[in-house]
DNA sequence: CGCTTACTTGAGTCTGGTCAAACGGGGTGG
DNA sequence: CCACCCCGTTTGACCAGACTCAAGTAAGCG
């Protein structure tokens, strides 16, 4: 198979009955029609270095992949070299489906710790509506539940405050952390920078940085070699006016 | 029926087939037995007033709606009060899909204009997804599309300038507008007032009228008495950095 | 050891926010 | 008919949160 990425690798294909994943709580439970589907579904897997895209704004993808482990982020730039941070990626989560169904990839997909991915051909989508409408719903799923993440970030950019959008997207990142880990100390470690936080709040780093340093002081965070060390995160969400991630089941595909 | 809105009425029902937004060239074409299964998917249809609240942040609403005719508004508030609009709804398109999969709200959605909506049932989509998978790639294609405004949004209120949010945001809804009616003509007038802009890009009141008189002053938009007359759409999308809506088919459900 | 990356801090500026007031059209009640 | 009010827009004055520029520090790496 040909890397769709550079710095990725193909590697040994674990096969989805096995997949370490499946077994958290977090996931709803397949039949067995469908986790035989999606196994053959499965073209293979690919890991990207920290760092590498995964994804780039504007290219005609013939995958859709789920990440095994790791942690990544979606953007978008304006062309003078402004970025967004739309979202984080995180195990279980889906990346490229907006490309596989439309066609074009309208943010790109970077890698912020090494990422295991599996791959998923695009072509073999029309089977799964067609064969596992439980999927099917599942993708839908999916889709809304990115939209609501996204309603939230919106929220906050437009109008929370500088330390409530800080405060909620540690939060945030926290809280979704410990849905996929089997059990998260509170000291857990962040893989981001302050470019990061700064990218997603639409702060300048400066500005980002200063308002880092109040929660810092407050204890609510610790910032540390390699990322955020959230301390508080029940005061963080707290401080953020946020109701919290709401618990339920989910797909996983 | 009983409405689950206020300032809400029930009226007759006009059958699938005979829909007149169906025969806008924008939308994908249907099969027979898809018509067939939308027009029993299809409860009936509902009117709501102009300032009205179609859904509520935290309701579990058993229904499902795609609008017919009239603007509307999604949103979320800050306990304090602060409000951000999320994205706007028109004819053809879908709200309360999250709703519908996942049981509750998270956002609300009001009406700008009078309103007619189809009005679907939640508990048919099982049977969508297991009958007409075509229907269901659909659900999740619609859904993709509504994160993919989202994600442009989120680059406007984070990393676009005053001026350029605007220009966004008008250009924008220009050209959503312009999808959905058959010839709008250049000086189209769109049903909002300065608070929803100010309420979309995250900006205060009196900040977003001097912006909005910077866009007058050159002549790209004009403010009249019941909303924003935009006359230079192609300017506006130059001015924001945008590269405009994808031109693509999409599904009507 | 020098280079790079990432975080920190201070100073000065400016975009955008807040407060306050006025205007103008449309509707309503006297 | 007029007075009044309400809603939405407009404008000015002032303030503050956030940005830019600039420099310094600390850790990691070849």
């Amino acid at each position: 198979m040909a890397a769709p990425v550079k710095n990725a690798k193909a590697v040994q294909k674990i096969p989805c009955e096995a997949c370490p994943l499946r077994d958290l709580p977090l996931f709803r439970p397949f039949e067995p029609a469908e986790l035989e589907f999606v196994s053959k579904f499965k073209r293979g897997e690919l890991i990207v270095d920290r760092g590498s895209t995964v994804l780039v704004e504007g290219s005609h993808s013939a995958h859709l992949f789920t990440v095994l482990s790791g942690w990544g982020f979606r953007f978008k730039l304006l062309q003078d070299g402004r970025r967004q941070i739309l979202n984080y990626v995180l195990p279980g989560d889906m990346i490229g489906l907006q490309g596989a169904l439309m066609g074009e990839m309208e943010h790109s997909v970077e890698a912020l710790t090494e990422i295991r991915l599996c791959v998923f051909e695009r072509q073999k989508l029309n089977s799964l509506y067609r064969n596992h409408p439980g999927l099917g719903f599942d993708m839908t799923w999916i889709a809304a539940r990115e939209e609501q993440m996204l309603d939230e970030h919106l929220l906050s950019v437009g109008r929370r405050t500088a330390i409530e959008r800080a405060a909620y997207l540690l939060g945030f990142l926290y809280a979704r952390a410990e849905t996929v880990a089997a059990a998260v100390p509170k000291g857990l470690v962040l893989p981001i920078r302050q470019q990061h936080v700064a990218d997603t709040l639409g702060m300048s780093l400066v500005h980002t940085n200063k308002t880092l340093r109040r929660l810092a002081a407050q204890k609510l965070i610790a910032w540390v070699e390699h990322g955020c060390q959230v301390l508080e995160p029940e005061r963080l969400t707290q401080v953020a006016q946020w109701e919290g991630l709401p618990e339920r089941r989910r797909p996983l595909v």
